[in-house]
RNA sequence: GCGCUCGUAGCUCAGUUGGAUAGAGCGUUAGUUUCCUAAACUAAAGGUCACAGGUUCGAAUCCUGUCGGGCGUACCA
């Protein structure tokens, strides 16, 4: 079904070309005030300069033309030569009837679906997830969501980093202080000892490893010694490694179940999957005189970026002692992505700080070719299309980096469960009367929801103040507001039960609809929206676009609500204010659970 | 040094790609409850969009410069 703002833009392309012969892009945005309207569009304007015409001359030839008096009421033309539309009651509530009968609610799918793959988290294995892992999990979460929801074929792959120094330096700390002995008796008895519990101590060897493996050369040259046993295939270190990484992978699944992140084991392709390939990719670039020897480190030179003494910059490949970097795996990983799983597009969730690399990283694959699949290497298959998202940092009240007191990364888990506490003390506070089981469900789905509505809501480009205080406020763009919304509906149904009035059957009866009060109208107006919300969305992968029309939406129904008793409306009104009601929070839960991936809940 | 990015109300942030008198929330002030959850609603006050030029019918948005913050800039990811 398509958005009204849609159907508007594709009857102004018509008028415009039947006007004056210009076959151009309609631009249609929301009204800047509701004194003007619904939507306006700025196309005489904008075509006015092109035909050195008077813009409010054009703007009337242009509505002339417009046939659109099955949509808006008679179009107007304002100020310098907008044309304003107002959408006619009676089309908002017939489209009002549609997205009732739609389970996505107006939200479209695509004409040409498209394999996309989309790398995002990418915790380390050895170390709690910290907030620095936080929006890459979540953004990436949500465009996934989004892009399956618009029918797109999406591969998450959640790129660990379970490879390389830090961990051979680990792996021989668990010999160095004889722990590797204690972890494979507990590893037989499994059932007694869940790897999981292992990793807070893995932290501390990681940090005390790290500690010997600076101040100690001999530790340091075991270290490496024990990377490249792990490289050959050794047992012993191999076993070490493959504790820890399911010891981490287990505590990574269990963060992304409460984050309600869509990410299981098979969506997991660390760094050490692509680590036999990597030979290759610097042999295959060598071999086409694209990687080249500089100051014994392996490089290509991408054309256009500089070093600060403004020479050529290099991406290496292959260091001076013959390691591979993560510049190496990323390409391994292209090719892995183009070939094997088919990606139209790739994209990337990082924070904006690695866009360098990833600039480099798409220059040099452009030029080598790697985006069109081998086996159609004589041309028909386009180029795969590559996208860095980005993302700004999560900072502390005091404006820096958000840390502990000590200087540490805040551990993602303790950050959430400090959101839930918070949360259950306010259930207490407001609620007292609720099962504790109910408040647990509850503090669980405000306090993980408001930690992710707060960031979604921010843009995610620019860095954000991290305040639980805001991101659970009960007023505002937050969590628990729209949650409230969302529980005030289903209150209703719970009292017309009560009352005896059979909401169900009056919904499902509902013919005509009544828009006669202007906070249903504003309300239904929001409504039908959700469609041209989403694509919004989607276009720019921008999940506060979704939250603010969410925001939009809960508001009015708040007004709505204050202003328009429901159940004891007259008969001949119920239905139609009890379908605004429903549709109010089916759509408040498919952007929230569907999109967002935050949980709705019925009682707050 | 060079590159990227940001600077919007006292605070935290939007601003749909160049449109009309720059919008929300918090906080402040004034109201609303015999009524479906007041965790709500209604309203008011609050702005040199860092600064200075330029482009044009029109600029928070585009271009140039200045000031200020953040990030990146050859073997970490």
């Amino acid at each position: 079904m398509k958005p009204a703002i849609e159907i508007i833009s594709e009857r102004i392309s018509d008028a415009i070309q039947k006007a004056t012969g210009q076959n151009v892009p309609a631009i249609v945005t929301a009204a800047t005030d509701a004194k003007f309207g619904d939507y306006q569009s700025n196309n005489a304007l904008a075509l006015a300069k092109q035909l050195k015409a008077n813009p409010r001359q054009l703007a009337e030839k242009i509505i002339t033309e417009l046939k659109i008096d099955d949509i808006c009421q008679k179009p107007e033309i304002a100020g310098a030569g907008f044309i304003n539309l107002r959408l006619k009651p009676e089309f908002v509530a017939e489209n009002l009837l549609k997205i009732n009968a739609d389970k996505d609610l107006g939200a479209e799918k695509t004409e040409k679906p498209q394999t996309v793959v989309v790398d995002f988290s990418g915790p380390n294995i050895a170390k709690q997830m910290h907030v620095g892992h936080l929006r890459s999990t979540i953004i990436g979460d949500c465009i996934c969501r989004m892009l399956e929801q618009a029918g797109h074929n999406v591969i998450r792959q959640n790129h660990i980093g379970d490879w390389g120094t830090q961990f051979g330096m680990l792996s021989y700390y668990l010999d160095y202080k004889e722990i590797d002995a204690f972890l494979h008796e507990r590893y037989q008895k499994r059932k007694a000892f869940r790897p999981k519990d292992f990793i807070p101590d893995a932290e501390n060897f990681y940090r005390e490893a790290k500690k010997l493996f600076d101040n100690d050369p001999e530790f340091a040259e075991k270290s490496r010694q024990y990377v490249v046993k792990l490289h050959s295939g050794d047992k012993h270190v191999k076993f070490n490694w493959q504790f820890i990484t399911d010891a981490s992978n287990e505590e990574f699944r269990n963060l992304y179940e409460r984050l309600g992140v869509r990410l299981s084991s098979g969506d997991t392709r660390g760094e050490s999957f692509y680590n036999k390939m990597l030979p290759d990719v610097v042999n295959d670039l060598k071999k086409v005189g694209l990687a080249v020897e500089s100051d014994g480190a392996i490089c290509l030179f991408p054309e256009g970026f500089k070093t600060k003494e403004g020479e050529p910059l290099p991406f290496i490949i292959q260091k001076s002692d013959g390691a591979f970097l993560y510049a190496t795996t990323d390409l391994a990983a292209i090719r892995y992505r183009v070939n094997e799983l088919k990606a139209d597009e790739i994209i990337y969730v990082t924070d904006a700080r690695q866009k360098l690399h990833f600039e480099m990283l798409f220059a040099v694959v452009k030029k080598a070719g790697w985006l069109v699949p081998r086996s159609f290497s004589e041309g028909g298959a386009k180029n795969a299309k590559l996208v860095h998202i980005t993302f700004g940092s999560v900072l502390g009240e005091d404006g820096k980096p958000l840390k502990t007191r000590s200087g540490e990364n805040v551990k993602l888990k303790e950050l959430l469960d400090e959101a839930v506490k918070r949360a259950k003390s306010v259930v207490e506070e407001k609620n007292p009367e609720l099962k504790n089981s109910e408040k647990e469900t509850i503090a669980n789905a405000v306090g993980i929801g408001a930690v992710k509505y707060a960031d979604y809501s921010n843009n995610r480009t620019s860095d954000y103040i991290f305040s639980f205080d805001k991101m659970l406020a009960m007023d505002g763009n937050t969590a628990p507001y729209m949650q409230y919304a969302y529980a005030r509906i289903k209150s209703i149904g719970r009292k017309g039960e009560e009352k005896g009035i059979d909401t169900v059957k009056e919904l499902k009866g509902v013919k005509e609809v009544y828009l006669n009060e202007p906070a249903e109208f504003e309300l239904a107006k929001q409504l039908i929206r959700y469609g041209e919300a989403f694509n919004s969305a989607i276009a720019d992968f921008k999940p506060n676009f979704l939250t603010s029309y969410l925001y939009e939406l809960a508001a009015k129904f708040s007004a709505f609500y204050n202003a328009c008793p429901v159940l004891d409306a007259e008969p001949k009104i119920r239905p139609s204010r009890l379908l605004l009601c429903e549709l109010t929070a089916r759509t408040i839960q498919h952007g929230l659970e569907n999109l967002l991936g935050i949980k709705t809940i019925e009682r707050m």
